[in-house]
DNA sequence: ATTAATTTTTAGATTCACCTAAATAAGTTA
DNA sequence: TAACTTATTTAGGTGAATCTAAAAATTAAT
């Protein structure tokens, strides 16, 4: 398997996920707003990653990730979220403070490591905000789901995920009460404004707004 | 704190672990031999870490850690050694493979990290090579101990640590059956090789050419 | 005390990952 | 469709960490 830099790493992986999110190709703007970098070290960085072949790239049309690009991706992927399963559960991290130290785990070069790793914590199939773990083979087994706010009123189910991993983002999911595993139910739902009530568990009520609820993801 | 590159860490926990035997200064070929790098290279690295004022440096005449230098040397050392403790007691690494990972986990940086792994580990004090772990504040509590060559004959002790970290050494220790923690006693001593003969814990009989001696680290 | 050997530094390159500013292509609108 | 706007790329530059080859300083040996 083609060998990459942990930079080639981080993009690969940025490019995967915004694929994931059902774009036909992903652009540059889309990769620089992602990784947080400026458009033009995007471009000399997708030169680069055509080169190795594991995307296919057309200038000014944005990039298709390759089959061999997947498979690194996913196995980085992998990586970045068993970490995230241990930090949160055996260093108590709350679900807010493993991104950014799991981008650097992520990179440790070592397969052993990552399979004790595995091993040491059971085998986990999700990440602490509910997404997919791939297997050793890239296989990700994900789980139906959509919006909160697309769920009929009275209609009942289970958050499973989090679209959003802001820590501004998990810190307000955490303040309200909402986890990942929460049996739903909406209560009420504002046509107007897009916002909903659900109740948590048959025990308390929450209020959503609906910039909120996009961002929430139930299994039916 | 003065903030370092991982680079830089690295070289500098390489210079703090020369200093640590009992050279006055520390040569640039002995910098290049540990961090297998060139020497040309080490020579532009020390003007860095000078220029930083981790290091004195007085050309081509080695250099001294700093105080500064030596509070970063101890920490990086610190999670080395906390590393390659987690690696063997949680993930079943052997003492000859945790070296070169630790060596990768040792600059992630997150103080939160930390202070959960030595917690998690029980705020161990030794590493699994017998050497000590700094505290946060950098404090190391040494024991006293000796190369097992320079026991008398019929003299007892523990092992406590060894010189050498090599994964060959180490492999063969394990061969032989020597461990951190072996009580033993000098049955014989050949004084025209310097090699010598132990009883681990009053079971077995092992010997050994001077080579290994010098390099087994015991406690009287 | 010269000369020879060794060590160390300097000079000059390379690769990587970024940046800013300028140029160019694509998409959008009047 | 021509002009404007936006997205993207290119050109050129920087700092880090390495390298090789050559020069210089130190140390050792005759």
């Amino acid at each position: 398997m083609t060998q990459l830099t942990t930079a080639e790493e981080s993009y690969l992986k940025a490019i995967y996920h915004i694929s994931e999110e059902g774009k036909k190709s992903v652009s540059t703007n889309d990769i620089s707003f992602q990784t947080k970098t400026k458009p033009a070290s995007v471009s000399d960085m997708l030169r680069k990653l055509a080169e190795k072949e594991v995307i296919e790239y057309r200038k000014y049309y944005g990039v298709h990730i390759t089959e061999e690009g997947k498979k690194i991706a996913l196995q980085t992927l992998r990586k970045h979220r068993l970490w995230e399963v241990f930090l949160v559960e055996k260093f108590r991290f709350s679900w807010d403070e493993v991104n950014e130290v799991a981008d650097e785990l992520q990179h440790i070069k070592s397969k052993l490591l990552i399979q004790r790793l595995d091993e040491y914590l059971g085998f986990p199939k999700f990440d602490p905000h509910g997404d997919p773990i791939p297997d050793e083979y890239g296989d990700i087994r994900s789980r139906p789901r959509l919006p909160l706010s697309e769920l009929d009123l009275h209609a009942t189910g289970q958050i499973v995920a989090v679209k959003d991993s802001s820590a501004a983002f998990l810190k307000y999911m955490d303040k309200v009460g909402a986890y990942i595993g929460a049996r739903i139910k909406v209560v009420d739902k504002v046509e107007f404004d897009g916002s909903v009530e659900i109740s948590v568990d048959n025990k308390k009520n929450i209020f959503m707004s609906k910039n909120v609820a996009v961002n929430v993801l139930v299994m039916v």
